[in-house]
DNA sequence: CGCTACTTGTCGCAACCGCGACAATTCCAA
DNA sequence: TTGGAATTGTCGCGGTTGCGACAAGTAGCG
């Protein structure tokens, strides 16, 4: 990873796409606050986990998004010239939740948010952080359900969906969390692909393990139970 | 679905944690220009493919996200009290992606996403729009992705990433689209969460099927033929 | 209170797919 | 050019899952 020292011409960033609605003065701004660097060919942009204090635009080239689930890597999309990413660095103390490597060599243009978004938006970056986190950041929560879904067996797919749901509908109770919720296995099955028939044996093997108890057609989950179960696999 | 007459009251939208951090005077102004509607259990909120011209707040009851792939109905996610859902109509020329139904009696307030974002952010909606297409939209882009995947075979996953690869690195050829990038196998393999063999055996298919040529190792792809199979499951 | 529609439980078959193993081919760097 | 590494091609086994079918249980509505 080599940063370079050209400067970057504003006109450069019109012929792009994604940024060619800019005015001349928001291009000229942006142009100079990139940062530019060199990435070779599966060099590795950003990690995940890190924290997310970046905002980056591909300038050439071709990288690649990827995300470790517990069994394997899960390509989850290329990234083209002219594309925005790292774009996690949007939302209010955010962490890479994915990792991108230089699919082909590549020149990024790197920039602070606060600074992007100033000038893109012209507001603090605090404020559009929070308006995104209550609109669009359900979708980063969705798209992270299913990246960690790929692969996994439907009894990992399950336990998931489980906590996620005691963590969103649940009530304390003595014996663990309380779903709230009228669900029924139909349901549960279309929420995790699974077929009606087996959502309802693994929700009768959860039973017999002891990860959930039922009160009547309410269930209660056992969450450290069902983690556990879930980070099971996780090797 | 019951429009009702009752007024909002501000302090209401106060305790809603997604909306707590807004100003008095926002939380006023919100809280005026939100229309509320009565939705019973099963009943339809918006469908997909209707435009998004609306914003909603889900004041309380449980709502349900879902998708309908060409052979099943996928819940893609549940919606809590206090949250803001229908977010699509943020987007330049958005048509709902999902569809939404009271999963519980609903009350649901209603704004236009103009004057949400006015007041919200003080930007006018199409700057702000052009904001998010160029850095979440992407996000959108790979939910919806994995959303129609979901209960796919590998053969339809592969066709549909073939097809998206196509549109997105794809040069014009005389025989169809050619792949402007170097994938192996295993790359698409990790793509489509299938194993490499499978994603080989059923590259070798194709091939057969003359939906995709070969011009050494690289891809040229027959863009009708592709769609076709796509769509073929369609019923 | 009783009926009906929905929900849950269970079985077995067949299809799909991952995976290990290994051969053949192609690419790339020395 | 050549040798080693990466990629592609192929087979078969076994596990997981979808699906139809049907029985049993339950909840809600009149």
């Amino acid at each position: 990873m080599v940063v370079t020292k050209a400067q970057l011409d504003w006109k450069t960033l019109a012929r792009l796409k994604t940024l060619s609605w800019l005015s001349q003065d928001q291009l000229q701004g942006l142009a100079q606050s990139l940062t530019l660097e060199k990435v070779k060919r599966r060099e590795t942009i950003f990690f995940e986990g890190e924290s997310s204090n970046r905002i980056y635009v591909l300038l050439s080239g071709v990288a690649k998004l990827s995300f470790q689930n517990r069994e394997e890597r899960v390509l989850v999309g290329l990234v083209g010239p002219g594309e925005i990413f790292g774009v996690s660095s949007l939302l209010p103390h955010a962490t890479r939740p994915f990792r991108c490597d230089a699919f082909s060599d590549c020149i990024v243009g790197i920039a602070r948010p606060e600074t992007f978004v100033g000038l893109v938006l012209g507001v603090p970056l605090e404020r559009f952080s929070r308006t995104l986190e209550v609109t669009v950041a359900r979708w980063w929560t969705m798209l992270q359900r299913y990246t960690n879904f790929v692969g996994l067996s439907v009894r990992e797919r399950l336990a998931g969906a489980l906590l996620e749901l005691a963590m969103k509908f649940g009530a304390e109770d003595s014996r663990g969390i309380l779903l709230t919720l009228k669900v029924t296995h139909a349901d549960l099955a279309e929420l995790v692909g699974a077929s009606r028939q087996r959502t309802t044996e693994q929700l009768n093997d959860f039973e017999k393990e002891r990860v959930i108890l039922r009160d009547g057609r309410r269930l209660i989950i056992v969450p450290e139970r069902l983690r556990e179960l879930v980070d099971a696999a996780q090797f």
